[in-house]
This record gives C-alpha cells, sequence and structure tokens, in this order.
DNA sequence: TTTTGAGTTGTTCGA
DNA sequence: GTCGAACAACTCAAA
C-alpha cells in the first residue's frame, strides 16, 4: 500500500477537504484554497469506496482526485436513496436527466477499466453493505450543501467512523466554502453586491483537478443493479422533447461550454433576455449535477475574459456575475436553510396568499391568455428548461396577477425543471414574491405584454411555444384579445376557444396585488 | 456606536 | 416618442 506517485502537482491538494464534524462546510482553519494536507504513509488507505452523487464527472473532482492518488483500489458506487432528500425529492424532469448522465459517466468510467457500482435503498446501510464486501478501509465524497443532505451525511460520516472507516468529504460544487465567505463582521452576505464584490476582491478558486490517469481498479466488483434497475426514466415517453434538446453526461456538458465560449458568450449582455435566440448558456442542468465543475467553469472563463477586449470582455464578465448569482444562492441556502419553505423576510409569513385551484392548473399548462407566459409554461414542459427572463414573466404572473403562493410555483419548477436546483430554485421564487434576499421591491410588478413587446419583439418565442396564434401579425401577438374579429379570422383564431382570453386583466392584478402588498407593508 | 449610501432583472404617469 | 420621477420603507454592509 502505498500513496500513488509522489510528484506534487496541484493534483495532491485536498482542495477543501474536510475533516470536521458535520459534513456541512469546512471551517476548519487549513479549509482555505491552497491548502495542502497529504495523507500521511501510514494512513494511506487501501481500498477507498468513492460516493458519487451531484458530482457525475471525472474532471475536477477533488474526491475522485484524492483516492486515485492515495489509495491502490478505487470502487465506484452511486446510490439511489430519493427518500432521503425529502421533501425535495427529485422531480420526474430531473430523474430523466439523472439517469442518462449516469449512463454517461458509466462509458467515462469504463474507459478507465473501472465500473459505476449502483445501489438502490438507503445510503448508510449500502455504503455500510459496501465497505464489508470490497474490504473498504476508507469512504470519499463530495459534499451537498442542501439541508436535508447535510443532515444524512453528518450521520453518515459519524457512523461509518464509529465502523472504523476513513471518511473524508470534500467542495466540489461551490467556487468557495460557504463559512469562508462572510462579511466583515462575520454574517453571511444578504445583499448580492457587496458578496459579488468581495468575492471578486479574493484570491481565484481553487484550479480545476484534472482527470486522474489512472483510476486503480479492484480485484473484484461488487454486485449492483443495472441502471434501468434505479427506475429514473418515466414509464409514459414523454421525455422526447427533452432527447432533442439536451446530451446530458460530462462530454455533453464539455462540448456546451466549448460551444458557448467560443461565440454566446462574447454577446451574453446583449442577448440573454431575448428568449427567441440562442443567447444563455444552458449550462444550469450540467452544474446541477456536476458534470462541469463551477471553478473548472469560472477558471475557464476568466481567462478567455482576460484574452478579450471591450464588449466582449464585459459580456463574459456579466456571465461570470451570472456564476456568482448561483454560488450566492448557494451560500444564502446554507446559513438560512428554512427558507426552502419558509420566507426569509418574516413580515411576509402573513401574506394572503391564494393556494391555487383551476387558475394554477392554467397556468401550469400554459393556458392564461397572456401569450409570453403560455410560451414558457410550455417551454417548461416540453423540454424541462425555460428561459431565465421568462422564468421571471411566469413566476411574476403566479405571484402577483394570481397571488396564489410562490411554494405552488416553487414546487412546479421543481418537478418540471431538468435544472431544478434547491438553491437557485429557493432564491428564485423568493426573490419574485418579494420575501427573499435582495428582493424585488412589491411594486414591481412584471407587465406580461410590455415584457412579452420588449423581450420577444418579433414573437419567434411565442410562434414556437404558441403555435395556434403564430399567424397573428407582431402588433397583435401579445394581446390577441385587442386584435379585431377580421384579424382573428384571418389568423385562424376563435379568442375563447382555440386560445384562452386573459386570465385577469392586467391593470386590475396589478391594482389588487399592490394592496395585498399594502397589508404587510412595514418591516422585513 | 452611529452614520451613510446603496440595493439584478420594472411600470406608470405626466411633462 | 422620450425622459425623469414616483412608486415605500427597510435592511444591509462598511466606514
Amino acid at each position: 500500500m502505498s500513496a500513488k506517485d509522489s510528484n506534487s502537482s496541484s493534483q495532491k491538494k485536498n482542495a477543501s477537504q474536510s475533516s470536521s464534524e458535520t459534513d456541512g462546510a469546512d471551517s476548519s482553519p487549513h479549509a482555505s484554497l491552497n491548502t495542502s494536507r497529504s495523507v500521511s504513509l501510514d494512513e494511506s488507505p487501501d481500498t477507498v469506496l468513492l460516493w458519487f452523487r451531484r458530482d457525475l464527472r471525472l474532471r475536477d473532482n477533488p474526491a475522485l482526485s484524492a483516492a486515485a492518488n492515495e489509495a491502490d483500489r478505487v470502487v465506484c458506487v452511486f446510490i439511489h436513496d430519493p427518500s432521503s432528500e425529502e421533501p425535495w425529492a427529485p422531480g420526474e424532469a430531473s430523474d430523466w436527466w439523472l439517469h442518462h448522465s449516469l449512463a454517461s459517466l458509466q462509458e467515462q468510467l469504463a474507459k478507465h477499466d473501472q465500473k459505476l457500482i449502483f445501489r438502490a435503498g438507503e445510503s448508510l446501510s449500502e455504503l455500510r453493505s459496501l465497505a464489508k464486501s470490497v474490504k473498504a478501509d476508507a469512504v470519499y465524497w463530495n459534499r451537498i450543501y442542501e439541508p436535508a443532505a447535510i443532515e444524512r451525511d453528518t450521520k453518515i460520516k459519524k457512523a461509518l467512523r464509529d465502523d472504523g472507516l476513513h471518511v473524508k468529504s470534500f467542495n466540489a460544487s461551490l467556487l468557495f466554502e460557504p463559512t469562508a465567505h462572510e462579511t466583515q463582521s462575520g454574517d453571511p452576505y444578504k445583499v448580492f453586491t457587496p458578496f459579488y464584490k468581495q468575492l471578486l476582491a479574493k484570491d481565484d478558486p481553487h484550479p480545476a483537478f484534472e482527470v486522474p490517469k489512472e483510476i486503480p481498479v479492484p480485484k473484484g466488483f461488487p454486485d449492483g443493479l443495472e441502471l434501468d434497475d434505479l427506475n429514473l426514466l418515466p414509464k409514459i415517453d414523454w421525455a422526447g422533447g427533452m432527447r432533442e434538446a439536451w446530451t446530458p453526461g460530462e462530454p455533453g456538458a464539455r462540448q456546451r461550454v466549448l460551444e458557448w465560449s467560443q461565440d454566446g458568450v462574447r454577446a451574453y449582455d446583449d442577448r440573454r433576455d431575448l428568449p427567441g435566440e440562442d443567447g444563455v448558456s444552458r449550462l444550469s442542468p450540467y452544474l446541477h449535477f456536476g458534470e462541469i465543475g463551477p471553478r473548472d467553469l469560472w477558471h475557464h472563463l476568466s481567462a478567455l475574459r482576460r484574452k478579450s477586449r471591450g464588449k466582449a470582455s464585459d459580456n463574459i464578465q456579466a456571465f461570470l456575475r451570472q456564476i456568482v448569482w448561483r454560488e450566492f444562492a448557494h451560500h444564502l441556502l446554507y446559513h438560512f436553510p428554512h427558507t426552502t419553505w419558509e420566507p426569509l423576510r418574516e413580515n411576509f409569513a402573513d401574506f394572503p396568499w391564494e393556494s391555487g385551484g383551476e387558475n394554477l392548473k392554467l397556468w401550469q399548462k400554459g393556458q392564461t391568455g397572456y401569450p409570453i407566459v403560455d410560451a414558457g409554461m410550455r417551454e417548461l414542459w416540453h423540454t424541462g428548461y425555460m428561459h431565465n427572463r421568462v422564468r421571471m414573466i411566469t413566476a411574476s404572473f403566479l405571484v402577483k396577477h394570481l397571488l396564489i403562493t410562490w411554494h405552488e410555483g416553487a414546487k412546479w419548477f421543481w418537478d418540471t425543471l431538468v435544472d431544478a436546483d434547491l438553491a437557485n430554485n429557493t432564491l428564485g421564487w423568493q426573490w419574485v414574491a418579494g420575501s427573499g434576499a435582495d428582493a424585488a421591491p412589491y411594486f414591481r410588478i412584471f407587465n406580461p405584454i410590455l415584457q412579452g413587446k420588449k423581450f420577444d419583439s418579433h414573437g419567434a418565442y411565442v410562434r414556437r411555444w404558441v403555435p395556434e396564434i403564430a399567424k397573428l401579425d407582431d402588433k397583435h401577438l401579445h394581446t390577441p384579445w385587442e386584435a379585431s374579429d377580421e384579424v382573428l379570422e384571418k389568423a385562424g383564431i376563435k379568442l375563447g376557444k382555440t386560445y384562452p382570453e386573459p386570465l385577469v386583466e392586467h391593470g386590475f392584478a396589478r391594482d389588487r396585488a399592490l394592496s395585498a402588498y399594502d397589508k404587510i407593508k412595514g418591516g422585513g
């Protein structure tokens, strides 16, 4: 038994390895970026069980790199244990993505003569049974910074250590530890801009780990299930639109990063708000499942920005800023775990929300009578994705025009988005509702007509997703109810039959929302 | 401790 | 059509 080669490349560093009791952030004094804590030889493990979770990649995977460097044998495992993530167990769209991502990881590992062992059941008992059958003396994983996962993994860490195993966890999903990025007074940031400025002022995040040259294989592989046995695919095949739209897995992620950095990102700020154009990165599901690491992406784009000039450089910076928004959302959830359901601003607890009913169903189906809203909801259902600008418009419509609680919107997005991410979903919905960090002021009520005209002026987006009104001219496309009978007939539309009348009149809904918000005014 | 300046993404109205 | 102000009051973060 030996530590593998002894060169001292950055690969050997245990970036943000946690030796703490909980499996949250590593708050130990050496947790910061460039700390190298190599494991001494007598601690060097013989067989490491490498537990894949939301880090479905070989590159920039600190737990994998550590295992490959330190152990003589590495056994890779994925355990399907959705009940441990309740009440936010993955939805069907997420599971569809997960299935294909796991298939991809399996292929990548096969190129290293490795195997991904699939198990289903309670994580701790599966890990224990595996550790016993392969005689593992250590278990490594990359952390998930979500409330349910932290609770689960803390228990697992303690139990495995009590069994006499070495356990190490790493940060693979964030630029920095949530506990390592705080205000001068040591509190978590609640406002984005200072969070962002402070982050830019810091040293760069840890460099990406290369794919290990070798991932030492065990003498024999333990029993496992077939991927299909995890039952992640939908029983009814509604995923055709998703197959067309996406290529899950690490190679798909790298391909998308390349395309994005060659072209899209250089015009990001000019096109990001136009849902009819290919102006956004569409990297969110890859980031969620860890098919690309945020630090890897950060370094890649920062280097690109340094080589760029003028507008292109500004645009790349605008995109980097969005990666910091993702970071901000994750840090906030770490520090305020109750916000997945409770408002961050306490005065919102008394807000007079509606609970849902028929209007909720019409919103979900994309039958509100507002073309930009309906287009977004249908894109979501069809592809598991919705353009960011349209997420704001549809969310604002649910919360402010229909006065339905953001919980209903968060649940629907959770079930239907392939990029459903607890931190991002929570921040987004609380922001729209006005109850969150740096939230939209209550009087900021999106006008779905104006938004449509402004950001989809030639209707490319609406015509694609709401084909029954596609023949309307640009002037009437976002306000079909204002078109004359003649214009409607020419476009083949029977309002109220082939396409709905508006569910609620904008001016009325706006006034109603303002007076509802009036009731909780004064403090938060 | 107190003070100060600022805070992702918007809309409407009236000059 | 274009432009600036009002839409509130509060909390946050740093000086």
